[in-house]
DNA sequence: GTGGTTGCAAAAGCTTTGCAATTGT
DNA sequence: ACAATTGCAAAGCTTTTGCAACCAC
């Protein structure tokens, strides 16, 4: 997903939030993601590229913002105990976890939509949306295993 | 699941596991429920059955060795933080939670096996499970929103 | 200028771990 | 009897929160 630079600062004002240094780093480190990532890992990056001024506390703050914006969601999933984070991008995708280094790809295609119409059906649940994740072993790690 | 009262001893010397009194009431309420519990949840069912002597710390390392054993999954989904235990029963189902209140019901049915074989042929992945629950709100909720 | 935002540090939760006492086989 | 298991308390994590300083609009 290619975006030029204002664009950040865009969706911020779209959604009625102030376009902080801290917010448009972390929107951008989400959206440059292929893959979720945690709070840390988001702080990281952006201590990484020279940023200093940023606490990890902020980071976390403005995730729960976006998440209550709808710009990004929290996958309740672990890894290591931490929760995942992921820019909403209008593309659905799932993600294909490696079980030994824990790398991942996201592939696209979802075959939830047709049992997600039979469940409304049958439950009277108003379905808003679900989370799935494949796990295995990579080609990588299934070689190096021997 | 109906179970005859040696069925867990059973299962953990089945495991080479040694069958405390502990363990059997962990596995006993883990096979009990029809939806996945925290291990709090574990530790006040069976507090509240008048069983004194068990402390979560127990119930955390008797999860860890059940998941060790596969004889429980671990889903890594967060419930106000919390980590979801379920038995491993051969019955494979899904839950569809309530965003509102939070149950949770199972259901029948996966549409993914078709879906694990092409990404194996596409990615090179040895696929070994997958994790998935669908949101929503539940007519209760829905009914009493207004 | 002003209300919203941030950094820091401390608190809050869930989970894990060390160790002495206890228990199941 | 002996190794494995437990309870307790303390530590380790991630995440949240209070508050004064700061910044975007």
């Amino acid at each position: 997903m290619v975006r030029d630079a204002g664009c950040y600062r865009d969706i911020l004002a779209a959604n009625g939030i102030k376009g902080t240094r801290q917010r448009l780093a972390v929107l951008k480190e989400l959206y440059s993601s292929s893959v979720p990532l945690t709070a840390d890992d988001i702080y990281i990056k952006i201590h990484d590229k020279g940023q200093e001024n940023l606490s990890l506390s902020t980071v976390y703050r403005i995730l729960d913002m976006f998440v209550k914006k709808e710009i990004a969601v929290k996958s309740g999933l672990i890894q290591g105990g931490k929760a995942l984070y992921e820019a909403v991008t209008g593309v659905h995708r799932h993600n294909l976890i490696c079980i030994k280094c824990h790398r991942m790809m996201s592939f696209d295609g979802c075959p939830l939509e047709s049992l997600e119409k039979d469940l409304e059906n049958s439950t009277g649940f108003h379905i808003s949306g679900h989370r799935m994740e494949i796990y295995g072993i990579c080609p990588e790690c299934e070689r190096s295993k021997s």
